[in-house]
Formats: structure tokens, sequence, C-alpha cells
RNA sequence: GUGUCCAUAGCUCAGCUGGAUAGAGCAACGGCCUUCUAAGCCGUGGGUCGGGGGUUCGAAUCCCUUUGGGCACACCA
């Protein structure tokens, strides 16, 4: 479906091309000044400039062009030469009319679909998550489905980090602790991999930690560690088992936890994967001259022409020859060429590692890993702070678990819940889990995902304002009158929307009527914070007219299904849209 | 030091492809529940858009400059 500022725009356009000017001033806006009226065409003063006339005469002449058309209400030249807009109700109401009939609500698909594969969570394995993956899972995945919603063959990617010096120092740990495992007899050969593994996820999450602290003090115990390492990737069948029982039991882990937050990953690849095309890889850069070595390092230029600053060189080899961070990326980015072709690869990555995407891209393009066209994007997001502006931390200085993150708000939801309202503590148990959810995913998603955020659990628990919970709220107020109309009248008669809509009506049928470009837009420029900002508007919307009018109570049953009609559209788009959010509405709240 | 991002109400944030009087929420204060969930609605107060220049009929928005912050700057990820 046209969106409705463009078919707006279409009279006017023609108005200007008619009065002699060019078609790209007849763009018609949303109104900044919503007393005057509801939308605007400024393209008269634009014009005035190109044509050198008066904005008024220009304004005037087309006004007088769009006289008669049907799609306004009003049309009006004022000085210096806007043009104030309100549009007809009938017009509204059939534009809103023919959203509630489609699949889509009104938006369209991507005529050329894109295979988009979005790296996203980063996770390491034999590690708790926290507060740190919280970004990362929670913008991911709304990038995900907003670009599935569009119609994009979109890939969610985990990334696991499985494959460095913590499995080494594990596995060291691991044969501190427990000699007498079969994996550390001399000359192990056998197939372990489909056996139980010899520790819980309980034990890896406090293995890992111990180990780590030794490796500080005791530098024959790290030796001995990267010794592992080296071990493990280089075919050593007993380590290879062990990590194996490390992968397992931490991706069962992640996956419960991931999945408390609602985020499903296409693909649980990690480092691991990429590593078998690692050497190919660099020899192909060093054989096609781009890699050469550098203090030791193997390293490929990326400095180019027009930088404000000097690029380091990427580091494509260690100068022990071991791989990093950048080796298994640019690895990764052969694998996904040869999996999927993707058009596009979004990381979805702290923006503090501005630097290193730049650098992987750069290589990337230049070594030929991706094509020239193929779309390398890096979605930087902000960090997390505390109230005090600082990096968030748990109460004695440490990193919080993202488990506990969850839990205290859908705590402190709780408790708001018990106070305001009569429900069983199981209920409202369950309801708290929902909306919890909801106060931390919106919380963190009505930001600009580029910019740093405060992150204070009292204000997303308050439930007032612009708050996830808000949003629920109203999405629980419609279903409970949907509901009671339903069971007393079994049909709709019509699917009508009301042609002679009464203030509030019709401004919530504006609101309504911006569903899709809202979504284009917040397509285009990946951001779900403009999601956010819509559905709260159009959430207010929604709870004026609600307070103005009285829906169950009206007895002209025409105009009733005419509100039956509008709010059961609302309700749509809000469950479209926090689903494109990552979160669920309940029954009851 | 170099680069980069940021600075908007007491607090948390929108607005930034230039448009009329800069918007929300929280906090403060005042109204509205015999009527579909008051977790709601309505209203009041609160601002030299960090400072200074410039471009323009018009700047929070574009350009320059300055101040104050965050972050990054070759073998961690």
């Amino acid at each position: 479906m046209k969106k409705l500022l463009d078919l707006l725009s279409e009279g006017f356009e023609k108005a200007f091309v008619e009065c002699g000017y060019e078609e790209k001033y007849g763009k018609v806006t949303i109104s900044n000044r919503p007393d005057l009226c509801e939308f605007q065409c400024n393209g008269a003063m634009a014009a005035a400039k190109a044509y050198k006339k008066a904005p008024f005469v220009i304004a005037g002449e087309v006004v007088e062009k769009m006289q008669g058309n049907d799609a306004f209400e009003e049309i009006t030249a004022v000085n210096p030469g806007f043009i104030n807009l309100k549009v007809s109700k009938s017009f509204i109401a059939s534009f809103v009319k023919d959203m509630s009939l489609d699949e889509l609500l009104g938006c369209e698909l991507n005529e050329n679909p894109k295979t988009i594969v979005v790296d996203y969570g980063g996770p390491n394995v034999a590690k708790p998550l926290h507060v740190g993956h919280l970004r990362p899972a929670i913008i991911g995945e709304t990038l995900k489905r907003l670009y599935r919603f569009k119609g994009d063959n979109v890939i969610g990617d985990v990334h696991l980090g499985d494959w460095g010096m913590p499995i080494g120092l594990i596995i060291e740990e691991l044969r501190t602790r427990k000699p007498e495992l079969v994996y550390f007899a001399e000359g192990f050969t056998e197939d372990m991999t489909e056996t139980e593994a010899p520790f819980t996820i309980a034990e890896l999450e406090e293995i890992y930690p111990t180990a780590s602290a030794k490796s500080k003090e005791d530098e024959e115990f790290r030796n001995r560690a990267e010794q592992n390492t080296f071990e493990l990737q280089n075919g050593n069948v007993a380590y290879r088992a062990l990590w194996k029982h490390i992968l397992n039991v931490s991706v069962t882990d992640l996956k419960e936890n991931y999945k408390k937050l609602n985020v499903e990953f296409d693909l649980w690849k990690g480092e691991s994967d990429a590593y078998e095309f690692v050497d190919e890889m660099v020899e192909k850069m060093i054989a096609d001259g781009f890699a050469y070595e550098s203090q030791g390092a193997m390293v490929v230029d990326v400095s180019e022409e027009g930088d404000t600053k000097e690029i380091p060189p990427c580091i494509v080899k260690k100068s022990n020859g071991a791989s990093l961070y950048s080796t298994t990326d640019l690895a990764t980015l052969v694998q996904r060429e040869r999996d999927y072709h993707p058009d596009e690869v979004v990381y979805v990555v702290d923006k503090r590692q501005d630097m290193h995407f730049t650098q992987v891209f750069r290589t990337a393009k230049k070594t030929g890993i991706v094509p020239e066209s193929t779309k390398l994007t890096y979605r930087g997001f902000g960090t997390m702070n505390g109230k005090d502006g600082k990096p968030f931390k748990t109460r004695d200085g440490g990193v919080m678990r993202l488990e506990n993150l969850i839990g205290n708000i859908c705590d402190a939801v709780y408790e708001k819940i018990k106070e305001g309202r009569e429900v069983s503590d199981d209920e409202a148990r369950k309801t708290s889990q929902i909306v919890g959810l909801a106060a931390l995913k919106y919380g963190d998603l009505s930001n600009q995902a580029s910019k740093d955020y405060i992150f204070d659990i009292d204000r997303f628990a308050s439930f007032e304002g612009n708050t996830g919970p808000y949003i629920l709220y109203t999405i629980v107020r419609i279903k409970s009158i949907l509901n009671k109309f339903y069971d007393s009248k079994m049909d709709v008669a019509t699917q009508d929307m009301n042609k002679d809509a009464g203030e509030a009506e019709k401004a919530l049928m504006l609101e309504v009527a911006k569903f899709n470009a809202v979504i284009d837009n917040a397509y285009e420029e990946s951001a779900p914070h403009k999601l956010c900002a819509y559905i709260y508007d159009l959430s207010n919307a929604f709870n004026k007219f609600y307070h103005e009018t009285s829906i169950m109570g009206e007895e002209d049953e025409i105009k009733q299904s005419g509100y039956i009609n509008l709010i059961n559209t609302v309700k749509s788009i809000l469950e479209t849209s926090i689903y494109i959010l990552g979160f669920d509405a309940p029954e009851k709240m």
C-alpha cells in the first residue's frame, strides 16, 4: 500500500506542475503545528527561491488548483507561504480500512529481498551471559525481525567465542582437578564426543574464572594452557573431545538463557567454525601480495585516501603464527560468503570496536574475501550505564549476570503488580515475567542504539510514561474490550471505519495511518527506537480516544462496529510492533 | 597527542535530509473513577537547544571555531 503522505503529496505534486513548478515542491509532511493543521506543504517557499516569486503567491496558485480535491477538508495558504491541510474524514477512514484489510497492515515487502547475515550475541562458551550481552541480543534480535518483516532473508548468527585461550585454560584447570579423567591418559585416541560431559555448567562457570586468575599469577600454568590451546587447534583428539563437551554444555545453557530473552539464533556458529578457512585465506593474501610481514606479524595495509587518521594495518597472524580476533572475523566472512553469498552482513557489536571492523571490512574487500557489492555494516551500540553514568555494575562493583538482571526487573514488576491489583501470587508472577521482559527490552530499544543510555531499574519498573508496560497496558485494554464485544455480539456487520469520526477518533486514525511509513523509516535506518516512539504515540492516541468514547455503550451498531474495527487495527499494529521488538503482551495485567 | 562520537527542561530522552510558538516522560502542583482495566485521561509551572561566529528570508538541525565529556588508537576479544 502507498503511504498516506505519498498519496497526499500526489495531488500537490500535480498541482505544482500544473502551475509551472517542479514536482518536488509538492511534498506533503506532517504538521509541526498540530493546533493549526494536520499536514502541511512547505514547497511554495522553496519554490519561491528557485522561481524568484513571492512564496505566498505560489502557495495561492497551488491552493487554487487543489480546490475540490476530496482527500482534503481544508487547504489554506498562510503567510509567508505555508499551505495548511486537514484531510477529510472519509479519506482517512477509507485509508485505514484498506490498511486493516491488508495482511501486512499496509506495509510492503521489499521488491528485491536481500540475504542478510546478522552477527549479534557473541557470548563466550564456559562463561555465563552478563549485562554486556544484553544490548547486542536485544538490538540484534529486533533488527533481524524487522528485516525479516520487510521480506529479507535474514540469518541470525550467535558467533560464539569458542576457540581461544579460555578453552586451553579450562582444560588445564580440569587436569589439575580431575587428573584421572581418561582424556588426560597417555595415548588417548577414542572418540568420546558422544559421551556425557565430565562437568556441569555450574562447575564450568566456576572453573573458568579460577583458571583465568591462575594464569595471571602462575606462568607455568599459563604456558601449559597456551600449549593446550595450540594442541586443540591442531587436532589433539582428547582436547577436541573436551572442547566438544564444553561447547555442548555451554550451548545448552546459553540457549536457555537467550530463550528467556526471547532471542533466537538461526545459527550457532562460532570462531571454531571459521578455523578451517584460516590457513588458506592467509596464504592467498600473501600470494596475492596483500599480506606481508611487519614486526614479525602478518599484516594487510588498509589505510585509504581521504582518511582523517591513519588506520593501522590489519593483523591477520600474530608473530607467533597464531590467529586473533581479526583472523577469525575474516575467516568467518569466507565461510559466510561460501555458504550464503550475503548481500549484507550486519554486525551488532559494541561501538568501541569501530576501528577493528573498519580494518576487517577493508581487508575483506581489498583481498576479495567478499565482493565489492557486499555491504558490510557495523552497527555499534553504546554502553549501558548505571544511574551514576558509568558502565552498569552490581552493587559491589562486579559484573551482573544477565539472569539476575532479568530477575531483578521481574521482581520489581511483581511488586508493582501486587500493590496495584488483587491477583494471585501465581498469576502475578507469570505476568511479571512477561511485563518485566518488555520493560527491559523497551527500555533499551527506545533509546537510540548508537548512544550510551542509563539503565534505571526503578524507572523501568515504575510503569509510567514511555515504557514497555504502558504499551502492554494499552494492548490489554483493547483486548479486554474486544473480548467483551465478541462475547456479546458474534460478528461484526461491517469492515468500515467511521466516516464521521470524532476528534479523538480521527486523531487515532491519523496515527494508525502512519504505520507503513514508520516501518520503512525504522527499516531504512535500522532504528528500533523510531518504532518505539511510534507505538508510544499510537498508544497515547488510543488512550485518549478510549477515555472519550464509550465503545461498549455505543448504541448505534454501525458506529460501534466502526470503533471495533479501528481498535482491532490498533491492536494488530501494536502486536506486530512488539513482536518486532521482541516481546509479548499478557492477556491481563 | 591524533581521530571519533556526544552536549536539548531539575532527571531520562525524542526532534537533526533547515521551516511557523523546540517536544515527551519522570519529578512538582491541580482536576477526573455509579460508565469498556485510574498501570489511565485532562491541566499548570519549568529551556539564552554547552559558548561564540558564519551560511540563509528562516538554524537545535548545515559550516567554522571554542569549552567540557565518552571512546578508540598493531599482535586481548
